[in-house]
DNA sequence: TCAAAAGTAGACAGGTCGGTCTACCTATAG
DNA sequence: CTATAGGTAGACCGACCTGTCTACTTTTGA
């Protein structure tokens, strides 16, 4: 494997496992065997490798989320399947995504809070394309746009939900929950 | 004021607004005006002094929670008030609590993901805490224990979903969208 | 074939980290 | 009056931080 690949993985691991901040440049060299010299040469900085470590994430756990919608039938199946998928993911019965610590990207959001960092506005990006793929199911359900806007507001307020409540409380069951909330109003 | 005070305001203030592990003790100290000597007196780690930051911040969060859904009537308003109360926060219109930053429970327990650890279970504390208020005037509005509780979590889902998007996302109104949501269902 | 690119190990620099300690200075309660 | 608790400033400790650098080796593609 391309040793580029390789750094972000294991920086994306040990960042998501153990915090951003708690993990040096030099524990992620010795994890995946790999000279300083080498790390520096493909990033000026350690907030680069942080900021790969985001894109990287976006594009693994955006994988996943397609394929669990794309699993069902569109429309209302696929948003109800968004919760089984989350629930998945809390109870770590997902192989593709690494065992559940919170969502990396409001955890990364949290370290670097100024809105105006290259490693924040991914954050935002991440959340905003996730978004996006809901929205295109909500679209087949309703004529409006407006109710449109409205049902896909919900869904991903429940679903913020449900993840920061899974990991700061540790309601596993918070997907489902959120699920009966939505199965009720679509 | 109280020296011990003194420093867990300090603290609690400079980890909300730049992180936990981004902020030292000895910026702390200069901050605060305090010797280090005395920090260590009164605690015996960063992390009890993160610990005490994290009660302080629940003291004074709850305070003015409990002090805006007490400016309206019990059941529905101070449901409805709650979602006012999130928008003035995200808008910075409150000077009780500090300038927003995303919720500091939420931020800590990213920075401190073990949920055995003494800081993350503090954060757990306070958002029970905060359910229980919630609970209280749902439990006003109906006499089956199971659609209060169903109430509830909603209410709750939404509530953390609408932070999460004010601080990821940068989406101030979205407590005013929650807001909208559960007055079309209440 | 052989130069360029990408890799290796690891010493090193300058700084910050959490935490300890000495030496001294109030304030106050018995 | 004086013992004690709580405070001050800041030197110091060992560990760790990001990032640079030297000197050498491997891979690779024109």
């Amino acid at each position: 494997m391309d040793k580029q690949e390789q750094l972000v993985r294991t920086a994306f691991k040990l960042f998501y496992t153990r915090g951003i901040h708690a993990v040096g440049i030099n524990l992620v060299l010795a994890e995946s065997g790999i000279a300083k010299k080498t790390l520096y040469h493909h990033f000026p900085s350690k907030e680069h490798l942080v900021e790969a470590a985001v894109r990287y994430r976006d594009r693994s756990y955006r994988a996943w989320f397609i394929s669990r919608l794309d699993g069902v039938s569109p429309g209302r199946p696929a948003l109800l399947e968004l919760f089984n998928a989350l629930d998945d993911w809390f109870h770590n019965r997902v192989s593709d995504i690494d065992h559940f610590h919170g969502c990396f990207f409001i955890n990364a959001s949290a370290e670097f809070g100024d809105r105006d960092s290259a490693i924040h506005r991914a954050c935002a990006e991440h959340k905003a394309g996730i978004t996006m793929l809901i929205r295109k199911h909500v679209a087949l359900l309703y004529l409006s746009e407006k109710k449109a806007d409205e049902i896909t507001r919900l869904v991903v307020l429940l679903k913020e939900g449900a993840i920061s409540l899974a990991h700061v409380q540790g309601n596993l069951d918070a997907a489902l929950e959120a699920k009966g909330i939505v199965e009720g109003l679509l």
